[in-house]
RNA sequence: GCUCCCUUCGUCUAGCGGUCCAGGACGCGGCCCUCUCAAGGCUGAAACACGAGUUCGAUUCUCGUAGGGAGCGCCA
């Protein structure tokens, strides 16, 4: 049989990282065992969605890299059908009409707390007989009273729970839109979804959806409940704590592989193995191996693994990633060396392309001023010397890389009797402003010859004119 | 309150009765390399929540305790 999994968010907000280790789950679930991956919009809660959330949601799939095969489906679409599940479910006596008003089940609510016992429906209009006019009515689902439902989750194992703690759920409201417990089920069973993976914070709800699918005598699927994303400091995301979408990520400068393998490797392990690509992650994953236990987010691991990507994956590719930031930082790309050479000598001193973004800025625009610490250091009357032998060295450069350049730098140095620390560091303050670069030779590459020979005139011209006004 | 679930270094994890005075990774400390900052190499500190069982032997099995989480909606 073909394995089919589904994600199933709902849309009130942006893909948050929880949802998206899940969908990653459900979507490795899929592709390691040639099945489907559907992708279904639970928009049931018509007050709550909204289109933006939807388009949040599908963005960051999509970012993410990760396609769904069938889909989106959308349960705002299928009322329909829900209702005529509901209608069958009625003329089989498995599901009633339900008069209560509200405050009667607040007041049971209360009551049976006080009691100390879990506040249940108390199943009032099983047999009601008489029908109240002018009251919309409810429809519940009839549980069964007694026996146990038993359920071995792939992740968490066999787990059990009494039919007398559950109750008779509401499955359509008054206006007969469906509820959440019942429209997964319909869901779930007419698109034939093999294997329900999702976050733990469904378990409670699982056994009340297992006898809806044996209500309708339906094949159950398998399930596997994944534990939730906690924040830095092990307290729940929320909203207002740390829970920010995975487009953010983006933003922040960190790659899609990254958050991925990130990603995977919370709650889950193989061996000692650290790094996945998408097709490893594939042929190794194992939802029955995902952890328990809730696991706390580590932006420091995060950037260790962005960091790995910048400096392993194609220059190229982290290059087209880099341009989009670029952009964002109102930097032009053809003002300077191409972002593959920029990434190649950028890679392993940043840990996010927002960040090599931002330290690259100076090889393609020219910076206002330079740093007053850096300048006072290194840009004195004992540099001059040195910073005009160099630049007419570097004019006659004849091929303008790396390692030609370096050679200048060295001989230049020896020539002068100077280490490389008196030439290098005033030389780097001329040509970024600043005390930090990469290597002089890869920093005078990027910047350019006509770019590098101007600025050290231009650091010429400011040593003497500090000079000239201490005189 | 009731039900279900969870518990190995700061964090992510390996471990599926002896191989564990507990392994890897991030982070942290030290050393090396070095033109700055990184990166890299080597190296160090750092954990089985607690208590009873079961067993010749428990991190590993069972039961309690403590702590934590989730659910108990006409939200999903």
């Amino acid at each position: 049989m073909t394995v089919r999994t589904r994600f199933a968010p709902s849309p009130t907000g942006f893909l948050h990282v929880g949802g998206a280790r899940t969908a990653l789950f459900c979507y490795l679930q899929a592709r390691a065992n040639n099945g489907v991956f559907i992708l279904r919009i639970e928009d049931t809660d018509l007050e709550r969605s909204t289109p933006e959330s939807v388009q949040a949601i599908l963005d960051g799939m999509h970012w993410l890299g990760l396609e769904h095969d069938e889909g989106p489906f959308y349960q705002s679409q299928r009322f329909e059908r829900y209702a005529q599940v509901t209608h069958d479910l009625i003329g089989q006596g498995k599901a009633y009409h339900c008069y209560c008003s509200k405050e009667r089940l607040e007041a049971l609510r209360e009551g049976q707390m006080k009691q100390g016992i879990k506040p249940r429906y108390d199943g009032l209009c099983r047999e009601r007989s008489d029908i109240p006019h002018g009251i919309k009515p409810v429809v519940r689902f009839r549980n069964p009273d007694s026996g146990d439902v038993v359920f071995d989750d792939k992740v968490r194992g066999r787990i059990s729970i009494s039919n007398e703690e559950l109750d008779d759920l509401v499955i359509a409201r008054p206006d007969g839109s469906p509820t959440y417990n019942f429209t997964v089920v319909v869901d779930d069973i007419d698109m034939a979804v093999t294997m329900v993976i999702r976050g733990d914070d469904h378990i409670n709800n699982t056994p009340r959806q297992i006898n809806i699918y044996r209500a309708l005598d339906a094949q159950l699927p398998e399930f596997a409940h994944v534990p939730m994303i906690l924040g830095e400091d092990g307290a729940r995301l929320s909203k207002r704590h740390g829970a920010v979408g995975v487009m953010q990520y983006r933003d922040d400068g960190y790659l899609p592989q990254a958050l991925l393998n990130y990603l995977v490797r919370l709650g889950w392990s193989h061996g000692d193995e650290e790094i996945f690509s998408l097709e490893e992650m594939i042929a190794r994953f194992d939802i029955g191996a995902v952890n328990r236990k809730a696991a706390a987010f580590s932006l420091e691991k995060l950037d260790w693994l962005n960091q790995h990507y910048l400096r392993t994956l194609p220059a190229r590719e982290v290059a087209s990633h880099l341009e989009w930031h670029f952009k964002q930082a109102g930097l032009d790309p053809e003002l300077g060396p191409p972002l593959s050479d920029l990434v190649t000598v950028q890679a392993d001193r940043v840990k996010t392309l927002r960040e090599m973004t931002q330290v690259s800025r100076v090889f393609y625009a020219d910076f206002e001023r330079f740093d007053d610490e850096a300048a006072k250091k290194h840009l004195r009357p004992v540099v001059e010397l040195p910073l005009r032998t160099l630049a007419g060295r570097l004019a006659e450069v004849d091929v303008w890389e790396p390692q030609r350049l370096a050679e200048t730098v060295h001989v230049t140095a020896e020539e002068l009797e100077l280490n490389m620390g008196k030439i290098a560091q005033p030389l780097r303050v001329a040509l970024t402003g600043t005390a930090v670069s990469p290597s002089i030779d890869k920093t005078l590459w990027l910047v350019g010859r006509d770019r590098s020979l101007a600025r050290i005139d231009r650091a010429l011209g400011y040593i003497a004119a500090r000079t000239a006004a201490q005189a």
